[in-house]
Order: structure tokens, then C-alpha cells, then sequence
DNA sequence: AAACCCTACTTAAACGTTAAAGTAGCCTAA
DNA sequence: TTAGGCTACTTTAACGTTTAAGTAGGGTTT
């Protein structure tokens, strides 16, 4: 029922191709045809049945992009990032959630596979690379986003997570922090690599990890806040309780500042808090929630620049963009007595491979 | 260089139909031959070309959203209950954001019309439904999602946004509020609704609404967030002040206790608050914030239903599905002094932390 | 034994577009 | 004058699938 070129070319007595050819300015077109044709084609207000185009071209300038929680406004914010910079490029975004689930999002990737999405970019759920297989016997370009796996050739782009970690822990041990806890999910790199940056800081100040001061928990049913919560909880049986918690990200840190406010204990002065992410409301919650930036709107640019050029062909050098962390204080980390000497690096983007 | 229905075809000596008639189940097949298909697809592992099944059955089984703004956990949300009922059945969603943009949204419904959508749920930002007409000449079915146009026939699936407004500005006034002032969006029905439903509660109680008191801004450009608080910045210096806010949705009261709490009042105390939409994080801030529950995964949920009703070329009755909005109660509108007998119309309170 | 009906296929055509190759008619050069 | 080269088209084929129509070969009915 839609507008084909076929009735255009056929009210104008000229051939389809020469339709078609005068809507991808090929140079081949007589003014006066050109003219006639694109006034039918407004008249008409055809618009090109995208799916033929993508049969024969076999481009759908379709981009795929699967996250592990839409609802997560990091996700969200790094959708709209992306979305930005493949809009202006003629290119449309499809967004798959994975709700965290692995078989989901296997399940997912092959529907995308199957409409031959141009490139796909994946912040996995999964904790080993086993599903890139598919993608690349698909043959389909693709880039993994904030979640990357050791030993993994792929295009990556993310935060330098171990940096975070360590500026987040660094920042709670400045202010006076001697018993700190980390809250991290299981089996994804964030988690990983920003507990190892928490490592690095606790041995750097020759603070002791004790047993049981490292969480790690998967959110795969419920939701982060929910994850911290619980966990803070756990936490707090222990004697003494930590004084300082970093959380992986700000839904987990959201759950454990609410835990801590139900025991009765204060945030900052009996607990530093500090999250990842920065997510928008962090500045509105209870406490005011120090966190680490990672600007979700230019990782997601950044993903969508690397995507189009892998399609393009381009060689994508360097594989790796790691954003720079940049650490954000508030109320839940700074505490009175301590000399707080925040440090804030400018946000350039540091390109390594 | 993916696997097609010829190859499978040519690998086993029979016709390209026949492959294609196992894939559908059709019932012309013998037991011998579709075990030999099946075993050859899934040792290829065939993915059917969804670009070249749409262009001869004219379905592409992609159905469009469109949110003002994704990043808003509300849309997320409704985004994953209806992602969760299409993915059932089969169908993908493709989510466009226009960013509240009215021009941009018209670009990307036509993008996505452009792709051939089987349907489209729109959440628009356009003040009138004029822009309807593209969808009408493209003859695909769409219906509104939480924002719709008076005198529009279209589908629709929102809450009861006038009772939305009255059960929430009832409860500020059984809370003791006499100067209630009403913040909301520019000319989408929400916000005219909302403002509605609060008029109504006021003038049931005979109370006076001021020139000033309700405040109407888009937010075309600012988030959400910041038009709260440029305008809770602006109410603040009206004498006296009101001492209940009701915003007509959460972030924008987000923004609106920040500005109160760096004037120096206390919330509940000096003004009481209550927002709409009962985001996730609604009991996390500063003062844990009443809200009005929309339930927006149901709702994402039930517009998907309607969706796959149209395609399916049954009579939608009723069109319209209006969800019951729910007062969830808690601090930020809860005062000492005032009786609160927090009983609302058919169904009851939530009171939660 | 002719007519018919099944079953299990195959063949032909179509969907709307683009890519590649072909061509008519005119102009220019040697 | 003839070849060659432009310009502005057209024709043909293809992309991977489905739909509709056709058919070979066997069985059953009358």
C-alpha cells in the first residue's frame, strides 16, 4: 500500500532505476528529470521501503546494542550517547535489555544476528566470551561495552575500572577510613577490576583485607539496590562494622546507604560511602552519594564512532578507549576530621592498547 | 556469506521450498526429509534472512517505540514490560528517543515507518496530534502510550492522570496544606490532567489557587531535574511560600527538594512534597518522597498487548486503558501535626518507607 | 481400467530495491 | 566519414524469502 518507486517512475514515464538513482543522487540524472521526480516523490511523500533497500545492499544500517539493564540509567544513558552519533550517520539504533540474564541474551543477539544488523555492541552478562562465537560466525563487526573479558581480541570501550577503584578507595581511606568493605558484583570485569584497584589502595596504605570485607554478589534476580541492601546488611552483623563501603555502582550504593540508615548508624561519620557510575539523582539521595564518574553519554559516542568505523572497514586502532574516571565528592564520603584532598583528574579520554 | 535456504537446499538435493516449508512447520512435509532439514540448519546453524522474510510477507515484526526520553526510568521501565510481552511473541522492539523534541521525534517515526514497523507506540512530545497524520498516511497501526490528545480516536494506555492529580493533592491537604502550589510540564496531557485533577481537589476542599501557584514549563532543554528546581527557586520567593508541592512527576520533584532543603526548610515540616511516577529511587532520597504509582512496566505491558491486538486486525475495545493510579505515602508529605487519614478513593494507600 | 485423490514434493512468480551492463542519440575528433 | 565518447537514460539480474500453483507417482474407488 506504501509509495514504491515503481509508481512513481511509472506517473513520470521513466524507469525505476532512474527513480532510484535520483534518490541516491547518483550523477547520472538529467536536471529536468531529477526535478520532476524529486517533486513526485514529495507529492507522494514516498519514503523507501528500507527492508529491500537492505536486501540487495546488504546493509540494514541497523546497530544493535545489548545492555544488561535498560533500567539502569547508566545503560540508558549510554543508549542515548550512542543513538546521537549513529542518528546523525543515517543509522538506527536497536536496543536489546538482557534483564541480566545470559540465556536472554543469547537469545537476543541471535534475533539481531538474524536481521543483519550492520554492527553490534554488547555490555555482557556473561562471565566468559564463549557467546562472541555466534557473533562472529556471523560474520557482523562488533564492540564490547563496559564489561570486557580477559584475554578477549574484541574492540572494548569502557572506564578504567581498576583506576576507579583504586581513586574511590584511595578517597575513603583519606578520609580516615581504616575498615573498608567492598560491594561488587560476581564474574563481570567492572566488578573485577575495581576491586582489584581496591586492593591496590588498601596494600599501598598497608590496610588489611579481612575475610568477609569483600562481597561479591551477582544482581541476576534482583535488582541493584535490593543486591546492596542485603549485603550491607550482612555486613553490619560482622563487629567491628566497616567504616568506609565501596559499592561497584550507584543502584548497589543506593541499597547500602538505606541499610546503613536502618541500623541507625550515620553516614558519613560511622560509614564513608562512596558508588560508581554518578548516576543523575546521586547528588539527591538521603546522603548525598560521592561517586566515580564515567561518562555514560561519551562511552556510548565512543562506542557508536568505533562501530561505524568497523563497518566502514576502517582499521580500528587502538582497540581499547578506556575513559578516565573522574572521582565526584559529596556528603557520604567526607568526613569532618579528616584532611580530605580530593583528587580530580581531568576527563580525557586515555586511549591504550 | 550466511547461511541461506538455497544452501541448505542444494546441500540435500531438494527444492528451496521445501527447506522453507520445514522452517514454518508446514504440515506438506514427510517425517524423513524435515529431520534431514532440521539436522542440516542447526549444523549450519541457519538464521533465517528477516530482512528478505519481511519484504514478501510484508511483516517485519519490529515494533517501534517512541519515548520522550529514555533515560527517564519511568519510559525504561515502560520500555522492558513491553519489550518483555512483544519478545513472546516474537517481535522486537526497536526504541527511539526524541529527547522531548518534536522535530526529532517526527524524524525518527518517519525512520522508523521508513523500516516498515508493524506497529508503533508513541509517548509524544508534540502538543498536538497533528503529527498522527504521517503514521494515518503510512497506514500502520499505532496507539498512545501516557501522553494523548484530547479529541484524538487513537488507542491509548496511561494512568487516570485527573485522579492521579486529585489523590495526590487530597493527601496534601488531609496533611494540613492550605497553599499548595502545582509544578508541571508544558501541553502534554500528563501535566494538563494532573493540574486538572489538583484543581478539582482544591476547589472540593475551598481552597484558593493564586495566580503564580501552578507552574507550567516544558523542559525541552533542561532535564527534568533542573526545571523543578529553577521553578520550586522561583515559588520560594512568593510571600508566604506554599507549604505543599505537588510535581507532576519525580524527578522534577527531585529537583524541587533540592531547592527547598538549600532554602533552608525542612521537608515535611515547612512544605510538604509529592511527586507522580514512584521511580525506583523515589524512597532513597534526600526525604524519602510520596509519589503516585503508575505501575509503567504494566502499562509497557498492556500497550504491547493493544499493538499486537491492531496487527492482528482485531476490534480493540476499549480503546483507551486507563491504569489506577496508587498514593504510595511517605516522609516528604507526611506531617506530625496534621491527622492524616491517608484514605483514598477505591483503592487504599501504600504507606512504604 | 479410468477417474480421482493423496502425499510430497517442485516450479514460477513476486516482494521493492540496487548494481551492473546495455543502448540510443548526439557531439567531437581525426 | 567513421570511430569514439559522452549523456541520459533503460534493461536485466539479483538479493533471500514466501505464496500460489503445478505435478509425479502411488493408492483407492467405481
Amino acid at each position: 500500500m506504501p509509495v514504491r518507486l515503481k509508481d512513481i517512475a511509472d506517473d513520470l514515464g521513466v524507469s525505476v532505476v532512474t527513480v532510484s538513482k535520483v534518490l541516491r543522487n547518483h550523477g547520472d540524472i538529467s536536471r529536468e528529470t531529477r526535478d520532476r521526480v524529486l517533486k513526485r516523490i514529495k507529492e507522494l511523500n514516498y519514503q523507501p521501503n528500507l527492508a529491500a533497500r537492505a536486501l540487495v545492499t546488504g546493509r540494514t544500517h541497523l546497530i544493535g546494542l545489548v545492555v544488561p539493564d535498560l533500567v539502569h540509567q547508566f545503560f540508558a544513558q549510554v543508549a542515548k550517547g550512542a543513538s546521537h552519533v549513529l542518528r546523525k550517520r543515517g543509522y538506527s539504533l536497536i536496543i536489546s535489555s538482557s534483564e541480566e540474564d545470559p540465556a536472554l541474551e543469547n537469545e537476543e543477539i541471535s534475533q539481531l544476528l538474524s536481521r543483519r544488523i550492520d554492527a553490534l555492541i554488547v555490555a555482557s552478562s556473561h562471565s566468559t566470551p564463549a557467546f562472541l562465537q555466534q557473533i562472529e560466525d556471523a560474520q557482523i563487526p562488533y564492540l564490547l561495552l563496559d564489561r570486557k573479558f580477559s584475554g578477549c581480541e574484541a574492540c572494548f570501550v569502557g572506564i578504567d575500572d581498576r583506576k576507579a577503584g583504586e581513586l574511590a578507595t584511595t578517597h575513603l581511606i583519606e578520609n580516615g577510613c581504616q575498615r573498608i568493605a567492598y560491594i561488587g558484583g560476581k564474574n563481570v570485569s567492572t566488578a573485577i577490576n575495581r576491586l582489584e584497584g581496591f586492593r591496590k589502595a588498601m596494600a599501598a596504605h598497608r590496610l588489611p583485607i579481612h575475610e568477609g570485607q569483600i562481597t561479591c554478589r551477582s544482581h541476576f534476580d534482583d535488582a541493584a539496590d535490593i543486591t546492596g541492601y542485603k549485603a550491607m546488611k550482612t555486613l553490619l552483623r560482622r563487629k567491628p562494622h566497616p567504616d568506609g563501603i565501596f559499592c561497584y555502582n550507584d543502584p548497589v550504593a543506593t541499597g547500602v546507604m538505606q541499610a546503613i540508615i536502618e541500623a541507625g548508624l550515620r553516614i558519613p561519620e560511622d560509614i564513608a560511602l562512596i558508588g560508581c557510575g554518578n548516576v543523575r539523582y546521586a547528588s539527591a539521595l538521603r546522603v548525598p552519594l560521592s561517586s566515580v564518574d564515567q561518562d555514560c553519554e561519551l562511552m556510548g559516542e565512543q562506542a557508536a564512532a568505533i562501530a561505524l568505523d568497523l563497518i566502514a572497514g576502517k582499521v580500528v586502532t587502538p582497540k581499547t578507549v578506556l575513559l578516565e574516571p573522574r572521582l565526584i565528592v559529596r556528603k557520604s564520603s567526607v568526613r569532618p576530621a579528616a584532611n580530605s584532598n580530593p583528587v580530580s583528574k581531568p576527563n580525557r579520554a586515555v586511549v591504550s592498547k
